[in-house]
Formats: C-alpha cells, sequence, structure tokens
DNA sequence: TTGTAGGCGTTATCAT
DNA sequence: ATGATAACGCCTACAA
C-alpha cells in the first residue's frame, strides 16, 4: 500500500501539498494539483481512512446497533438509511446485540468508530449508562422506537393511536364483539389503544377479550383453537392482531374451519408487511405514517454530524391500511 | 477520552504494560494487571481501535458491499452474517451499490477499513479491478451469488437443479402442460433448468411456455391476464413462478377467477419466503439447500483472516420443499 | 504557493 | 517482568 509520503515524493512535491490536494484545499497551483493526482492514479494510492481519523476525528461511519429480534421492518430501515448516508459518503457500521447488556456493550464497542449513531433499541429500563457516555461525549445519536420513554432524541411510533383507530372503525361498521391477539413483547401500547378505543366507542370490555400468544405467523396458527373457542362462546365478529404475521397464521387456521373473512369475521393486522395486501383476502392493516422513518433519521443525524444542530425527536403516527378482510 | 499513557501513568507503569494487559499479553504480574485493569476502569478507559488498526493493521470489521436490489433473502443473510461475527468481536461495515461501477468504488471505499469482505455481486463482467485489487492485496474476500462465473471465491446457488426437479416432480405427478413465469433480472439458470427438466421427462416444448413479467408480487398480479389466455388456449395444469412473490401475486389473481389450486392447476415458487407456509393454500416451493449460507461464510471468512486459510467455493444446491399448491 | 516537523494513540522492538 | 522509544499514515500549525 503506497503512503502519501509515496505520491509526494512520485509527484515531486511535499506531503502537505498532497494532502492539500486530496482535501480539496486552496493554494495550490493548477498544474501541481494535475501532477499529484496523476501520481495518486498511478500508485493506486487510497489514504488510510485509520490514520485519518486518528488525526482529524471524522470517521466517515455512522454505527448501528439493533436488537437481535429485528423485523424485517427494522432490516429495511437500516437499508434505507445505509443508502441514504452512502450518497454522503459515510458507510455504515452494524452491529447486533441479543440482551440489554450487549446493547450497552455494542455502544460502547462500535462508539470510538463512528461520527454518530443510530440505536435500536430493546433498551426496558431508560436509564442507560452508554447513551449517557454518548450525551456526555457530545456525539450525535437517535434512538428508534424504544419500548419505553428516554431522555434523549428518539423516534417513536404511537401504536396506541392505529389500535384506538382501528376499534373505533370496526365499531361504527357494526362490529360488536372484538378480540385482540398479542404477542407478549410490546403488546402494552396495543392493549391500552385497545381499550381507550373500546372505551370511547362506549362498549365494555372484559378481560377474556385479550388473547396472548407466541411470536410471528406460528404464534397465529397456535392460537386459532383458542380463538375459535372465544368465538364460539361469545359473538366475537372482530379481530386486531399484534401485527400482519400473527394475522395470516390466523387467517390460514380460521378459513380451515370455513369462517368467512370479512362476513362472517373482521381481521386486522398491525406493520403493512409486503405481503399483506396480495394475500385472500386482502389484509386491513394498521401502519405507520407520517414519511419514512430512515429518511428522518438521515435528516437529523447527518445535519448533527456536519452542522452541529440538534437532533428533535419525533413521534410518528399509525393509520389504517384499508383493504377487505374488514 | 483518556490515552494509554493516562491508564499507565494512573497505575504506575509503563504503557507497555498496559497494552500487555489490554492485549492479553504474558509476562505482566498479576498484582500489576490487577492494578492497570483498576486503572482502566476507574477512567473508563476504552483504546481507539483507529490508533490500534493504524499501529497493528487489525481492525476488526468486515466489509458487506451489497447491491441496491437486495432481497429479503440478503438482508437475513448480512443479519446472519453480523450476528456471527459479533460473537468474535467483529463489527460489520455495510455499504449499498446501485450499479456495477457503484459496487467497485463501494469495494475500494471500505476495503482499508476491513479485514475480510464479503460481495453480494450483482458484477455483471467476471473482469473487476475492485476484486483484482482485493485478490493482489491478499485480502479475504468472497462473493456471494454473482450472476456470471468470477475466477475468485464465490458461493453459488444452483438454481437449475431445483427448477429441473420441480419440472420432474410436476410431471410425475401428471401434470401434462407446464408454464415458467419469470422475471427479466436472473432468469436465465430458471429458464434453463425448466428446458432440462423438460427434456429429461421428454415432454416437448414450446417458446411461449415462457414468459416474462415486472419484479415482486405485483410482477405476478400482472401477468395474470397472460397467463389466463394462456391457460385457456391450452391445456396448461402447471405453473414456475420466479420466486414465492410472483407466485403469490399470481396466486391471488387466479383465485379471483376461482381457479382451483391445486386441483386444476399447481403453483410452484422459489426462495421460500417466511410467508409461504401460512398462505392459502400453503405454498409448494424451491428453496436453497445444503444449511447457512451465512454460517458458511462467517466459517470461512473468520478463518482466513485469523489463520490464514484459503477461502473455498462452494455451490449450494437447491430442492422442493412440498406444500400444498402443488 | 509550498515545505518542515510534531503529534494523534497505539503496538512492538530492544534493552534492562 | 518491565520500560524507553520508534514507528504506523495522516493532518496541520508554523515557517519560508
Amino acid at each position: 500500500m503506497p503512503t502519501i509520503e509515496d505520491v509526494a515524493r512520485h509527484a515531486g512535491v511535499s506531503t502537505r501539498t498532497v494532502s492539500r490536494v486530496l482535501n480539496d484545499r486552496p493554494n495550490v497551483r493548477s498544474e501541481v494539483r494535475e501532477r499529484v493526482l496523476a501520481a495518486v492514479e498511478q500508485l493506486g494510492y487510497r489514504p488510510d481512512p485509520n490514520a485519518r481519523a486518528l488525526k482529524s476525528g471524522r470517521k466517515q461511519i455512522i454505527g448501528i446497533v439493533a436488537n437481535a429480534v429485528s423485523s424485517d421492518t427494522t432490516l429495511r430501515r437500516i437499508e434505507i438509511i445505509s443508502k441514504l448516508f452512502a450518497h454522503s459518503g459515510y458507510a455504515v457500521l452494524m452491529q447486533f446485540a441479543e440482551s440489554s447488556e450487549m446493547e450497552e456493550a455494542a455502544i460502547n464497542a462500535i462508539t470510538p468508530r463512528c461520527d454518530g449513531l443510530v440505536i435500536f433499541s430493546n433498551l426496558h429500563s431508560s436509564h442507560s449508562p452508554a447513551l449517557l457516555m454518548l450525551h456526555n461525549h457530545r456525539i450525535p445519536f437517535i434512538v428508534v422506537d424504544p419500548p419505553v420513554d428516554i431522555a434523549f432524541p428518539s423516534i417513536y411510533i404511537d401504536r396506541r393511536s392505529g389500535y384506538r383507530e382501528a376499534v373505533r372503525y370496526l365499531v361504527q361498521r357494526g362490529r360488536q364483539e372484538l378480540l385482540l391477539v398479542v404477542e407478549s413483547f410490546r403488546s402494552s401500547e396495543r392493549i391500552a389503544g385497545f381499550l381507550e378505543g373500546l372505551e370511547r366507542e362506549n362498549r365494555p370490555f372484559r378481560s377474556n377479550r385479550i388473547l396472548h400468544t407466541g411470536k410471528g405467523f406460528q404464534g397465529g396458527v397456535d392460537v386459532a383453537p383458542l380463538v375459535l373457542r372465544v368465538l364460539q362462546e361469545e359473538q366475537i365478529d372482530g379481530i386486531l392482531c399484534h401485527n400482519d404475521k400473527i394475522a395470516l397464521g390466523l387467517l390460514g387456521a380460521l378459513q380451515k374451519e370455513h369462517i368467512q373473512i370479512p362476513e362472517a369475521l373482521a381481521l386486522i393486522g398491525f406493520d403493512d408487511d409486503n405481503f399483506s395486501a396480495y394475500i385472500n383476502p386482502p389484509l386491513t392493516t394498521i401502519a405507520q405514517t407520517g414519511g419514512d422513518v430512515g429518511a428522518y433519521i438521515y435528516e437529523q443525524l447527518k445535519n448533527a454530524i456536519e452542522y452541529g444542530t440538534a437532533i428533535e425527536s419525533r413521534t410518528f403516527g399509525t393509520g389504517l391500511v384499508l383493504r377487505a378482510s374488514a
């Protein structure tokens, strides 16, 4: 690997001049600039980013820490963030963590390598030494969709309003008795929205109207027997699911019992997964609104890094995407 | 940020000794080691990875270059690779590229920052200056599922055998007239397998039995009218699709026309997407076999980096995952 | 407009 | 077992 000195020698100038050319600084005769560029080309010189970072502090890297149970949504957001930053000359350094402790460790591990961080957090406590450290060192960062409120710049997804709105929609369309099927993790906002919706529509709530199940498609399949029992005992005519995967798993099981959807039963998911518009019947779902989360992160973080602006927290809403299933 | 010198002073030793402790080197009295560790803890010292990389050349980073049209499969593989390497103390540096030129540029950009690379390539030519550069500099790398054969360590997915086997399966189950629906990109192997299958089963081929369409679910929907026309003119009773998304889009359109699947028509996809087992009917599909691609990459690349072993190319097979749709 | 030289924080050679 | 010191490759204050 050639160094800046090799280039300097080759071009017959000093390293200082090479550095000037490489960093687009003024005070270089264009003839000299040409000569340097030619030498760079010939030798195949590439500045060592580590040496550069060591000296200047600029690393041109965005750090992303994500929890292990990363949803498709998270992966897509990471992809978008990565692509946007690529246009500005940043690469993305990614580390997955499988627990809160690992998350703290991952933050500590990648922080010295990057100019700013995006944290897809599962932190269960609002007290995080790692985040505090970032804050104290003035390193720009933003936390995405944390399960608890946090005293640092964050993006929140207001799931509650989506479920509330979904309940309202169903009731106003004449659905009388509703059921909520949730996974164990991240269910509280959904439950809160469900309850709020019922209350606003003056519908009574009974505790057997909330069913808990496992994660993903299989969770939907597994909960089906339970759902069928409740369906018979009570006159359930609408179900809200934790997400589209649960909904699809449940849908298949219900169709096997020849339950007509949406005629006999309305079904609503959450997330607007890519398949949801194409299954049979197309799935009505609750989805995040208000623009792209990844794009917002990009703008905020980039400005914070390059211009020192403060990162603003923001809450993204959720709303119904109407399709045939409800 | 405290430096190694601060730690040395604090512990009353030299920087060399601190370095020994930090890198688990021998020749340090355990009493001294304790003292150093205590100082590290107290000062909250973290070694600067840039300085370390500058001096030692070890960066503890794996680079990943992926093409812009990254499939779910690619994202999942990236996730798996990232998690595996995280256990060995490596983070993953990711850059997306939207063209062959950008791909070359991305490789050049991240190479100086990493110990090894994984390249999810769309390179259309087997001649790549960037890959040649990696090879010449002895930087371990592996190319994943390139569209063309490459003279460097690569992972290939043998789609051809999967389509061939699918044809055989359908014919042996009494399906007489088969159709292939493909996207424009990466269709040649699928077509080759389809033709080979027909030939081996002594089935004639007519050129109108291959339909081209757009990408993803919508591609499946869009091709439906064309499929329906062929369906009526010829006695088609089996369709192979480019992937599960195409299959699902097409499935919905066919069901709208009350075509019974699998009774009247067998449908087969490719990829075994996460939703495929849960749609109605569950989708028979062709999937990659032979273990996890991400795990193989991890093993090969890690050994190459840490022990200098050569990376071995490998071809992963594909096989039928039987479900109800065919 | 151009060059000299010191230092960023670490590792590693060599001496003790 | 431990320490002084010279790099690693780059940036930049200062000098010319």
